[in-house]
DNA sequence: AATGAATGAGACTTCATTCAT
DNA sequence: TATGAATGAAGTCTCATTCAT
């Protein structure tokens, strides 16, 4: 009953700290301003998160579960049809780059706190991702449609430095024109991939 | 004589300001911490710089000056031969990242201050590496090296994506490995970029 | 029916601020801390006390009531025999010094919260104690057994310093060695007030 | 020159906590409050005490200085004339109960925040006071002047007991009446002392 | 030119207390 | 009667910046 409201009001203050991050970083946004965005007083701020940081930890956490969720999906079809899940990962990719606030939100990461629930989720994300790519390369060069003068791990990290560059510049340059970025990535990963 | 003396000075807390951002990012470095660094007093800081923010100023418009020298040469070539200019580029991008303290100076320019000498900086470095890279390329294209169906300003901008992929991935996961990551590096080009 | 249960619950609040306020003192102890203590959450604490001072007035009420009992004791046997009536006494003190809790609890009287009950709660039990020495030393000297050469009152005084210091002593040093200092405390009060 | 101030600065700020912290205890004295009382803004406090603790660490190092000062000529006199040395020590104890400031300091030492150099000062103290007591009755002893049927550890812990009482006794009453106390209490160490 | 003591705004966080359920 | 989410005043501490020496 309570329960629900409890998860919502926690969700508005995750929701609140993540727009916020993704304007001003985390240094710069202060928990006032969270609070204000979220609606809530500065005890309950405190009521749910014990910690400013602990409230980034939990944007962070809510990501990878998103992250799990799509990458579960590409990997199942990864394991029939590789490059169907390439272009799968490829509009993930561009509706990360796409969404302002996540294109913005970054930044945060690269001056984050020092704090164990952060610093796990991140690693988390990071390894996540590593693992995907690589057993979606190597599922590619199982079925041939995927070159072999490279291990899938270089190949996957190759992939994870595209996606990078890619929400770099989103970041930087505003989010970012798919019907543009969109059919050129698809090229660029035709010609880097094949045999 | 005190000229000399006052130019060091200002190169140290310059420097002292690169390495702590670098580190810890701009808000987590204070003042006091650059201070201690370059050897001088929070008095002789503020002397030299009249905010915090104006010594990041300065560090990057140090950074802009010795990229205007890379791509000034890089430009001088990719007129004879831009397959050479690709090539310098490369080792460039592969310099920045294996600069421990650069790379992780990137993640300060997530999260800048509001300040108007920083994100002219910031503009003028990103206007620079676009211009010499769509230079680069529509020479390449002259020169018959590069692929033409595509504009020189797209093909450009997929190479500032790239490099900043390379970076990024740096900051993350380390200084880059040379030897690995620079073959690799080669390969991709000559895939992404022949005719 | 509910009002022993009504009863039940206070006395659970009023013995987790003894407990934690014996440990922490009054102002490190927080009401969060006693509810927990007590398994009650804070509306029912609320409810049962208006402020947190409350609590306090109610654990040195409980505490004079007891000294009261002992005292009443220790009077009615004064009437009789001083001698038994300082033995009482010293029995007393000793307990209180024996007892881990009281011991701690002794310094949150120090810095106590600038509140009504608190204050009158204090001054009763010093009254009492000054009374309830004064009679008894005064019974004695007509017995014959105590010292004339000083008036009841400032030999009960002496006495009540004693008591503090060996109440401090203990809450310094940790609880007492009895076998020790109660028959070292017996000779202490033959020198002291014999005629 | 400005060590000079520096050194000012300082003890103003250490007087200021010893009064706040004599008057309202620990935790209720602010360092707002302080800092009013010695005139000084809050950045000046914190640039000569990391925190809070760290004041009251100072306090008791500067008392614990004193008393070393005190117990040293005590010391000195035990050696020819313990009866001379336990009236010095007699009149140190008066001294402390009659500075109304000491007395109620004395409240704080009860609920000390958890911090190093605050319980190093106060077990150096204790320690301190144990040590020249024991020494001090050892010498009467030696002498003649004091009975010998105790070991002189325990003759020195009841010595310390009775101080505790006599401070705690003036920090409940106010300041103490030297003329009625001191010589009632000359009579006391003489019936507990004499062989 | 150089120092570092002094400042005070503002950040994060705690906690007694209220109130809707 | 009981709960615990919500509140916001107030506390400690940080840090960029100023200024007297």
């Amino acid at each position: 009953m309570s329960a629900i409201r409890r998860t919502a009001r926690r969700a508005d203050i995750i929701d609140a700290a993540y727009r916020c991050m993704a304007q001003h970083g985390y240094e710069r946004s202060t928990t006032a301003q969270i609070c204000k965005v979220a609606g809530v007083s500065s005890g309950t701020f405190f009521h749910y998160f014990p910690t400013k940081a602990a409230v980034l930890g939990a944007v962070l956490e809510d990501g990878l579960q998103r992250t799990r969720e799509v990458f579960e999906r590409i990997r199942d079809t990864a394991a029939r049809d590789a490059v169907a899940a390439l272009d799968q990962w490829r509009e993930h990719v561009l509706d990360e780059a796409s969404d302002e606030n996540l294109a913005g939100f970054i930044a945060v990461l690269g001056a984050v706190p020092d704090n164990a629930e952060v610093a796990a989720a991140l690693r988390a994300e990071a390894q996540l991702t590593r693992e995907v790519l690589t057993e979606l390369v190597a599922a590619g060069q199982e079925q041939g449609t995927i070159r072999t003068d490279r291990t899938p791990d270089r190949i996957g990290t190759w992939l994870g430095i595209l996606a990078r560059g890619v929400l770099e510049h989103a970041a930087e340059e505003g989010p970012v024109v798919r019907d543009t970025l969109g059919p050129e990535m698809t090229d660029m990963l035709i010609r880097l991939l094949r045999p």
